[in-house]
DNA sequence: CGGGCCATGTGAAGAAACCTCACAGAAGGC
DNA sequence: GCCTTCTGTGAGGTTTCTTCACATGGCCCG
């Protein structure tokens, strides 16, 4: 009597790919699938639901606000499934197990991660995204990415090592962007998109224009992951603070657009080791992090286009 | 790369509901398939799993621990998903939404809600579990069914209607009890097993044996539901406290046993509505709960064997 | 201690769900 | 306009899941 009507699970878990990445082809190449297989899927499930989840031209789709809000709840779930499930023994060696945003994986790391299979074949790396608090004994993370900006509260000891810049800026959907010339005074008019993981964005992207107190926003939403933040703006429900790293694909896709450019952020991306020496694999991983960072290009219009200066 | 590895999602919605009911054939009656498919799915995700889920004779199935800790982990995470899915537009009047614990509407409520539909064909009933606090006008409750002790903090106004009386002792696995003649002494020596619900079970049962203060626990383990309490208690983890009407089906397969009988407790099983008139359906709902509540079978050895007196 | 009862395990066959392949359509960029 | 990219879809194959019927193993009871 209570838990029948539920949809396909295994729609559900085409949906919520589909969710973070933003694209369906992506979203297969996760599930080990063909684009075909996901798009059927979510057609299923669109109709057993009797609710639109995608909207927008087929080259540029995007989740209608009741997917959005469906994915939204579906990532956490699943993230507490795959917690929860105990992972058959490990063969070989004990992996390098790397602790980092969700998103920062999914857009930066893991595209880049067969580079570092490739120079050090011998070590395992397992990625564990998470975006709260850490412990390296309890979690067993032999290294951990973060943000962090100057004031962040650090309540633990541990080696901080920035490795790449951080460079961020309004970005938005290309018809939001497309009405009128894009100034300053209209992106602080609109609706803007938070993430609890970097709620301070705003006023960080703020300062590199000596906006000490940012008008104050006609609306505010708040998600739980940078992924949903984007693809929220994607979908033109506001502007979002985009992290250069974050979006860079999406901009070349045309899926998102930033007409006011990007400038320099305060918060900077950081390798974080434990206290009492890391271990050679976190060593190596942390040094091909600062040779990927330094190679990661800038943005084209970097530290361009402020209105007022540095 | 990231989340792949997964078992099959149907077997661990299968592995959910069999933990709950703590019967495979229950859980296949929920899914809707038969006892076969459920037995299936829980070896093929025990084998891809590499740990033993179940252990026992075959009729007398339990978890083993790795296998609680999994249910007891993917059941809010099932929770959190079936929360998320919109549902298709109801059909029909609007239904009787009834607010329920969810171990009271598995063990009581669902067996006995056809009778309530054979005496009101025209009102469909909607039971949504909850233990937690509730709203009546933001969730779109009518009717909700509780515990409460005298103490209860009660911070909203209401209607609380008693209608069934809470009887409740201390159960604990076959084996367990079967060492040697069970005394008050040798079950306040064992380990004991909580549920978040109604962490005063313990105190309130000693009560009536006018324990003021029960000796300090060797051990305590803490579980988020009745089901999953009882279910460590069947599978020889310590003893719990056991409502009668919980665990009645329980001890009449053997699968518990209550050494010590029952004794009225200070909690009852109320049903509460909302402070400014309940709707007809939920009056006339309410009536049929007392008139359940006063039919179900008081345990055999009521209000005997407390070693002092009332 | 043997028969009845209850719940789960299992073999084989059938049903259903799922996936792939290949191609089509639609939008955007150059 | 052509080319690229991404999604939609028809047909057909493959895997997975279910069912049915019966076997198995405990337990209870006389």
């Amino acid at each position: 009597m209570a838990r029948r009507h539920l949809p396909s699970l295994n729609a559900l878990r085409a949906f919520e790919a589909f969710g973070r990445h933003g694209r369906m082809t992506l979203a297969a190449d996760e599930l080990c699938v063909t684009h075909g297989a996901v798009s059927r899927q979510i057609r299923q499930l669109e109709e057993h639901l009797g609710v639109p989840l995608t909207e927008g031209p087929r080259s540029r789709l995007r989740m209608t606000e009741a997917g959005l809000k469906l994915a939204q709840a579906l990532s956490p779930a699943f993230d507490q499934i795959e917690a929860a499930v105990p992972r058959p023994a490990e063969v070989g060696p004990r992996p390098l197990v790397v602790s980092c945003l969700p998103t920062f994986a999914m857009k930066w790391l893991i595209p880049r991660l067969p580079g570092f299979q490739a120079a050090h074949p011998d070590i395992p790396v397992r990625v564990a995204e998470s975006n709260g608090p850490f412990d390296f004994k309890a979690d067993g993370i032999d290294l951990a990415i973060r943000m962090r900006t100057p004031e962040t509260v650090v309540t633990y000891d541990s080696v901080v090592t920035p490795f790449m810049e951080h460079f961020h800026g309004p970005v938005m959907s290309p018809e939001r962007a497309a009405a009128e010339p894009m100034t300053l005074e209209r992106v602080c008019a609109m609706p803007r998109l938070l993430t609890r993981t970097f709620m301070e964005s705003w006023s960080d992207w703020a300062r590199n224009f000596e906006l000490d107190h940012l008008p104050p926003p006609v609306s505010e939403q708040e998600f739980d992951h940078y992924f949903y933040m984007l693809e929220a703006a994607a979908a033109g429900m506001g502007v979002a603070i985009g992290p250069w790293a974050f979006v860079q694909r999406d901009l070349a896709s045309g899926r998102l657009v930033a007409p006011l450019g990007f400038t320099p952020g305060r918060a900077r991306i950081v390798a974080v080791t434990p206290p009492d020496g890391a271990t050679e694999a976190a060593v190596l991983f942390r040094d091909w992090l600062l040779a990927e960072g330094a190679s990661t290009p800038l943005p084209p219009e970097a530290a361009c286009e402020p209105r007022a200066g540095r």
